[in-house]
DNA sequence: CTGTTAGCGCCTTCAC
DNA sequence: GTGAAGGCGCTAACAG
């Protein structure tokens, strides 16, 4: 059995509630030096280690923040909860990672065990599309951050990405490289990530008069195996995109997979940027233009943002943190040319 | 407030321990099903949510894993948690992750803290070379499980990998194609598993009596700039290697960035082959040539074998196992050719 | 079948 | 300055 405050303060003939005050290092309180440097000799005697857990139940708080994220395997997630881990290790928290593979019943039931554990804030990049669900959430006045994943339409504090720009940006791009016919390999539609990249794409596409054609855009889903797919299915088209743009960290895999497999050489047959937070993408055979995510600072900033919000209950305002994507640009776009096999 | 046993009790009438048997659903004891079925209904019309907190404290089993990991963003690592979670979610638990960064300090910290919060069981992988730790943790019967890295000499429950066989094996394999002179980027050089590789290299080394030179092993570090120095300094020797073993995750991204900027081609002017568990490599430029673990396979044996030693703590033996890494040859080795360059 | 009692380890209020 | 008492919410042992 662990060693107790009871246990020193039976040692040292001493009340256990000295004890505790002692161990607190409470200053508020006087208690004489003799008796502390007496108690505190004892305590590293026994080696004693304070039971955290009936500490925490006693004070109604956990020192533990939850992660809920979609992939931890992914690039983006991982680098996230990366930083996300240490701002929590410094602030002297622990962090309960839940993974929900992209499945909202896993999800919901994993904020309900976090709740019913008493954790003392959340951070969550969703996987559902339901408004309502995070406004309930909201009078459960456990503080919470969304990252990544957010809802326009609902006041929930949260750091997010310009994703309708920076895909306004990328097609821009590509315009004025002269591609005129831009395909969009788009992951999980629902996602707001996702929407506002449609939709930084669609008004570039309208405001640039270029080709406006549901066929240039494909996917539904973040996999390697269904980026593949969308890529090889706007690849074959007829009249097939000179130009491509990828979102989703694993698709821009899985159309690596399928451009090589068509033979299509980057960027002489076809012009490529990629929404990827892998390392490796600017040591390819062709280095992609990426338009990539300042992972440590989104980490920060969130718990940054959940700290100040569970040390300030009281304090309702909602705070939404845009950052800013990095647009490298490499070598996997070029002008416009005509394919030649037709 | 949130509402406890007590309310339900309340206002059903009876005794709170009554309505903690029924909703602990304890078949042993008898209840009556009138009282059953009103007890049920009260709780879910209060959605009354039980108090893990104040239950793992009465227990003293809070439904808890600790991971201690070096670094989450690494594809190796967070592969592992991935499937880690999986595992541990099915089995009703939950997962805090610690990052350690390789810091030896940090990892103590965390494994009391752990200990302190009354955690189950943890999984680790350690970054220390310290095998006296970890007997003297064994000593306090908070079952845990090694992964990757571990003692050789020491009677821990682990799993690991094949590090010395798969090494010896990559050397042969260059061998046959004709290469002597093999160069051998090295990781963190005290680690369990790097000192495993080295010796799989060395003994392949010595049997067939290719160049056995202290100036072919480079490297003590896992970074991508380790990677790219080391390599450098391989590449750039009076006599250099003319193929290379790389070992450490990201070490390959420093290799290939090194190699690029000699302008050496592979596998035309250097074979290479990676320790990598990157799902990138297979799309490069040059599809490298891997030794890569299952990943999914030694989450799901570390949590079984954990799980095991939570559910019957009297069963001391040990247990280790040993998984086999993936051999997949791919376009970046071919037959030694002499440089042209000198 | 259900109620009573006790206590996990800690902290906090109130005494003295 | 220090001691005493009470209780967080739950479960387990013991009654009846």
């Amino acid at each position: 059995m662990a060693v107790t405050l009871r246990d020193i303060a039976r040692k040292a003939r001493v009340h256990p509630s000295t004890v505790s005050r002692i161990l607190q290092n409470n200053r508020t309180v006087k208690i004489s030096e003799e008796t502390r440097k007496r108690i505190l000799a004892i305590a590293r005697e026994l080696d004693y280690q304070p039971n955290e857990l009936a500490r925490a139940f006693r004070l109604r708080k956990t020192q533990t923040i939850g992660l809920i994220i979609p992939d931890i395997s992914n690039s983006f997630f991982s680098g996230i909860s990366h930083s996300i881990e240490k701002q929590i290790y410094d602030a002297g928290y622990n962090l309960v990672v839940c993974n929900t593979n992209e499945n909202l019943e896993k999800e919901r039931k994993y904020v309900r065990n976090l709740m019913n554990r008493g954790i003392d804030g959340m951070i969550i990049a969703t996987c559902q599309n339901d408004e309502k669900y995070f406004s309930d959430l909201k009078k459960k006045s456990l503080p919470f951050v969304l990252i990544d994943r957010f809802f326009a339409n609902l006041a929930t504090n949260c750091v997010f990405s310009d994703n309708k720009n920076s895909a306004f940006a990328a097609v821009e791009k590509l315009k004025n490289l002269g591609h005129r016919r831009i395909g969009f390999l788009r992951g999980r539609a629902q996602l707001s990530t996702i929407r506002l990249r449609l939709q930084g794409y669609l008004e570039a596409i309208r405001q640039f008069n270029l080709d406006d054609e549901n066929e240039l855009i494909a996917g539904d889903g973040f996999t390697v195996e269904e980026g593949y797919a969308a890529t090889k299915s706007l690849l074959t088209l007829q009249n097939p995109p000179t130009a491509l743009l990828t979102s989703g960290n694993r698709l821009v895999i899985g159309a690596m997979q399928a451009i090589k497999e068509l033979q299509l050489k980057l960027p002489d047959d076809l012009s490529l940027i990629a929404y990827t937070d892998n390392l490796f993408t600017p040591y390819l055979a062709c280095p992609l233009t990426t338009i990539s995510h300042p992972l440590a600072e989104m980490g920060e900033s969130a718990v940054n943002l959940l700290m100040q919000k569970i040390s300030r209950p009281e304090d309702k305002t909602v705070v939404q943190i845009e950052v800013k994507t990095i647009f490298s640009v490499r070598e996997s776009i070029s002008a416009c040319r005509p394919r030649m096999d037709e």
